[in-house]
DNA sequence: AAATAGATGAAATATTGTAACAAAATTGCC
DNA sequence: GGCAATTTTGTTACAATATTTCATCTATTT
């Protein structure tokens, strides 16, 4: 089972996971003779700020601004859909943001648990999930094309320090 | 596993669906001593009017006008928490739109299984894939308050009559 | 260098959702 | 029934999210 939820929800060398995540962006973007430009690199560095989702006007306030203009909503958009279509971010629909994927390019499902505590998200590949998707579908005579999995609650750090 | 799946991707008599959801309406409505007004009542039938889900404003498009003016935005959005709090419909976030729950006050995950071809969605509840959820949820240290599964891909009916 | 395709800038607009307060309807009580 | 309390709805304005369109600029190819 893939996950970053050790990672995401604990105190760690964030460091590290920005630097992994830009360099696999790189090597990404390489095979599939796609550009990183300035304007994606700053959008997949600052959604890499955190493991907290980042929504695309969220993201245009904190872009530092190029020639004294504030980049606009539809670059933003057009970023976001470019690291989409990579693979390089993902979507959560429910709450109209945008998080790094922290192994792309590898066959995963899109499951993503996020604390309404921290308000972080870490995307968990699980087999065992996967497969009951998989036949859950096949059974009903559903041809599945992609998911989409978003499990709310509280992670371990927060089910800790605030009580409910 | 409770399905709808069967009913919502087939020919059938909908006529069924919609007098069995308005009926169970007003059964849950009576239980939680809460009130089914007009408004609540026709946004509920509007939405049960096919299993293709709504969006909050196609609703205010199709509801019959009052006065001879448009029901509001307002008024379409606290109709539609109301029912979503009573359980008898659901939100699909990655699409902004609202569908009827075939099955409400049953414990039962929300998976729904959308078709791209017709735009219909069939709502799921499987123990099995709740189960591995839950375990997935716990064996991460995390605490699993609500979850939200948007399967996408075509159903049966969509599958032979389209080729992809 | 010219042509082409890809990426960004800029302005406007569309879509989805909420806040705030007034008016009306319903409920519970006397 | 009359009256106060509560709930629901109307109305207006606005916030947040996302897209369309067309012009301009940049990179790549020939
Ligand atoms: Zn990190
Ligand atoms: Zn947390
Ligand atoms: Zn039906
Ligand atoms: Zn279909």
């Amino acid at each position: 089972m893939l996950s970053n939820s050790r990672a995401a929800y604990r105190a760690h060398n964030h460091q590290r996971c920005i630097d992994a995540a830009m360099s696999r962006a790189h090597e990404r973007c390489a095979e599939r003779r796609a550009r990183l430009t300035p304007i994606r690199e700053a959008v997949l560095a600052l959604i890499w700020q955190s493991h907290r989702p980042l929504g695309a006007y969220a993201i245009a306030d904190k872009l530092p601004p190029v020639n004294g203009k504030k980049v606009q909503a539809p670059s933003i958009y057009r970023a976001i859909d470019f690291l989409l279509e990579l693979g390089l971010i993902h979507r959560l629909p429910s709450q109209n943001s945008y998080i790094g994927c922290p192994f792309p390019g590898n066959e995963h499902s899109d499951v993503f648990m996020v604390c309404r505590g921290c308000g972080s998200a870490a995307e968990v590949s699980a087999d065992a999930l996967n497969q009951i998707i998989a036949d859950t579908s096949q059974r009903s005579g559903f041809l599945l094309e992609s998911q989409c999995v978003e499990l709310t609650g509280l992670c371990l750090a927060c089910r800790d320090g605030e009580l409910p």
